[in-house]
DNA sequence: AGTATTTGTTAGTTGACACTTACGTAAGTC
DNA sequence: GACTTACGTAAGTGTCAACTAACAAATACT
């Protein structure tokens, strides 16, 4: 999940998210020395984001979206409670309004500022 | 997203998932100082990943689902071309087969290692 | 064989950021 | 008002990572 911190990994990413390419090619689409970009797709590649093919001397790199399922496993994770926290309080409204006893919390998360559900 | 690089920015965003808390009490939680839990709580605040609700001298945060929406769209984007190149492989296999005229890449990824796709 | 091309790797420097210590601020209590 | 509690903020330090420059390795070409 760190190798997605940068920027440029991420553009690294869906640079060739499409279609695989060269570490040549990937370099000449940055601002960067051909070194730069080998140590960016060596940290994509020990996190297991791209997948390497060796035609001769030079190395094609593709993306591989299934190295994020890690992270995507961490925002459902968040997502799938959100829905159980809308259904708690639902429920909690209508059938057991008895109350847990005097909790000091006003809850008061209802009107959230913006809510940005996509 | 670059708040969720350092992994005690989740752990604290994992914690207040769930129930809202004081930032004393999310500071008991970690072995580090109440300044630097402030700290990762601006960044979070800032980000948007977290709310804040002010209660005499403490305050209580809780996590902000919404706020990961952007992280959220990216993977859907690797996610959702994935199935594209699937769909896009079966149908030129079965109906153009033709072909787009002598490229000369191999293609090679339908053995590819191993594949953990949640 | 020798040379050029394409790439990865190592050494070293600079910038960012996580952490601690110290101080400031706001709300409750006497 | 003075004191305590709960929290944030400012300044300083150490560490990690991103970058450049120089070198090494593997393949293609003559």
């Amino acid at each position: 999940m760190q190798a997605l911190a940068q920027p440029r990994r991420r553009e690294i990413l869906e640079l060739v998210r499409a279609r695989e390419m060269s570490a040549g090619d990937i370099a000449t689409h940055f601002d960067l020395t051909r070194p730069a970009i080998s140590q960016h797709l060596k940290v994509l590649r020990d996190s297991r984001l791209v997948t390497e093919r060796r035609d001769g001397t030079r190395r094609f790199y593709r993306a591989r979206p299934e190295g994020l399922s890690d992270l995507r496993k961490f925002l459902e994770l968040f997502w799938d409670y959100r829905l159980g926290m809308l259904k708690d309080a639902a429920e909690s409204d209508q059938t057991r309004r008895a109350g847990r006893g005097a909790s000091p919390e006003p809850s008061e998360g209802k009107g959230d500022s913006d809510s940005d559900v996509s």
